[in-house]
DNA sequence: ATTAGCACTCAGAGGCAGTGAGTGCCAGCA
DNA sequence: TGCTGGCACTCACTGCCTCTGAGTGCTAAT
């Protein structure tokens, strides 16, 4: 059946409303805010309509109206009116990121923090999962038993180890080390560091305190850590705030399903048609989140690749706004993770601010 | 007055059945529960006397017992016996300690996360605050416009830094870049590094375009850092598993409370006695934490510096449990920061696991 | 097609009695 | 003198009832 142009009017008011309120919504409030000059009646005959169709559900009998999911499916797919991010908005969203977006590694929480305070919902950030290789070893000599590990991986993380030997090495011993796990274990995933290459690196270098083990061990360890645990969830408690999570239960449960980013990582790998995805209550496929909502955005994250910043809420979110500062923070990650050099790290010292600012005056 | 062994074997009682169950505690159970052989209505005589000496209080007339902040107080100092940790319980901490340990940065996040999930509490980790100073410097050149920088603080921590330049510097310039950074950079605080010394660091670097600028904001950063931002927390979501914060008003205001970095580290700076330090309740300056209490254990950070880790729960917790493992978690990690080398991150590939072992059969 | 009017529904609030866990106190007993 | 059994009392909690009011669906009139 054929949706009226009223009909769609009057959907958007009652969503419009729930997400403002979270009170079901009364014939007569539509009649007075949606803007037509029709008696409530007429309205209590569309909204009928309506439920019958399935956009609209009844708590009760003699309550008001609140949105289905299928009617805030076509809410967000069709009538929300897309919010123009104002300007303090954008600024503030700049703010933060100059501030914030200056070490690779740490990026991650700092954007998952961003999209939180910037949204007010809890917002969780992943990274593009690629398997690394380390693209370049060095070890730097501090004293006799010391020695710092810097691995520069193919994501351009950049990772560090301070060793601490029990007993010495020279200078010349860690140069010919630096040197050999250059020539070996560059380029390599982190299933190819085999107990083979191990031993025979220990040969090569005449290493028989177990130095060669204890470097690739790291090297297997920051590369596993690369490919997986990239994902942060930052404003959990921001939750407790909402009236649909005031039942300690669900709360919790749906925290302690955020607080497990293994099972963040399964949002990353959904297909993504535009640049923001809106799943909606039971759209998801995990349990803990069939009364939530979720929002994602992609951000290129360079080589092609791209993670996903996102929050979480309830289904009776503001996705318009959500939507858009979602979309703008990904946008302006994208552009200081590629395309405009210089890096982030340094641009933010060089360059005054305008590596975002042109997108949006 | 006096308080008699009876009433404190009868207080003892209460509090660990309260702890238990986080119901008011009557006087039947107690005649059942504690081991007297009296009947309820003596026990009721005590109670009285327990209650009028501010022990414990009555929510209302016909309820049980509960325990009131100077009834805590007196079974944390006095009555309270110790709890050993079994050896699965040691065994289960240093296998996750073993895991985690290894990189100083992370130390942090990770301490807390393993103390939380060993006494199922929110728990948090505070750093050592002290103004770190860096200890080196390197520049690894890359390729003709990035550069690693590495600095290794006073703090032993590891800190880098990827810069990717909008032009090109060749290897000879990095070298020279890394000569002088060490040698006027060394050894100095965050509020040393001045506009002054950075440009006379340029002129005698020859650099006018912004590197050494960049490079000692990194500098600035990371000190600044390692000074501050010191405080983690984890677990949070812990809380609404407990009945005393199904409200999520309490809830919610003492999450956010936690969330923020700045309060928790108000902890530092505690004056302490031994090694594990117990706030209950109203003994907390914050009001947030008025009804909660704070279980505390120092570690020893290197330097004669320490810091803390600790948790944070309702009034109604197991002390003894949370103290012991606390106090067994701080001590693992004393010894692996400082008297015991090898450092953790070799250590803990190369020394099976008697590092910390032998504190505990 | 719209609307005014009306009967109907039902969650939620407020009031009230019954229940039971727990108390305080007293009188009798060791 | 201290302990105990017994008893009256208190009061949160529960279930039950009624009342209220927001909101509905339907119908008849416009």
């Amino acid at each position: 059946m054929e949706i009226s142009e009223r009909k769609k009017r009057i959907l958007a008011a009652v969503v419009d409303e729930y997400i403002a309120t979270a009170e079901p919504v009364g014939s007569k409030l539509i009649a007075q805010k949606s803007g037509l000059s029709v008696s409530s009646a007429t309205i209590r005959n569309e909204l009928a309509e309506l439920t019958s169709m399935g956009y609209l559900e009844q708590p009760h009998t003699s309550a008001g109206r609140v949105p289905t999911a299928q009617g805030y499916r076509m809410y967000v797919n069709e009538l929300m009116d897309r919010h123009r991010l104002s300007i303090e908005e954008t600024e503030e969203i700049n703010r933060s990121m100059q501030l914030k977006i200056q070490q690779l590694d740490k990026m991650m929480s700092d954007v998952g923090r961003i999209a939180a305070e910037m949204t007010d919902y809890p917002a969780l950030a992943l990274a593009a999962r690629q398997s690394a290789t380390i693209k370049r070893f060095d070890l730097i000599y501090v004293d006799s038993n010391t020695f710092i590990i810097v691995a520069l991986l193919s994501t351009n993380a950049v990772k560090n180890r301070l060793m601490h030997l029990p007993f010495s090495v020279d200078a010349m011993m860690v140069q010919k080390l630096s040197t050999v796990f250059n020539a070996s274990f560059c380029g390599i995933t982190e299933d190819q560091i085999t107990p083979i290459l191990i031993s025979s690196t220990e040969r090569s270098t005449g290493d028989t305190m177990g130095l060669v083990a204890a470097i690739a061990g790291f090297a297997i360890e920051v590369l596993s850590e690369e490919k997986s645990s990239q994902a942060v969830i930052a404003g959990k408690a921001k939750l407790l705030r909402l009236p649909e999570y005031q039942d300690p239960v669900k709360a919790h449960s749906l925290m302690n399903y955020l607080s497990d980013s293994e099972h963040l990582a399964k949002l990353q790998g959904m297909d993504f048609g535009n640049d923001v995805k809106v799943i909606i209550g039971p759209e998801n496929v995990a349990e803990e989140l069939r009364d939530s909502s979720v929002v994602l955005a992609k951000y290129d994250a360079g080589d092609g690749t791209q993670g996903l910043i996102g929050v979480v809420g309830p289904t009776r979110m503001d996705y318009s706004k959500v939507a858009a500062k979602l979309s703008y923070i990904a946008e302006g990650l994208s552009k200081a993770l590629t395309g405009s050099k210089p890096m982030p790290g340094f641009g933010a010292l060089m360059i005054p601010d305008n590596t975002m600012d042109k997108s949006k005056g």
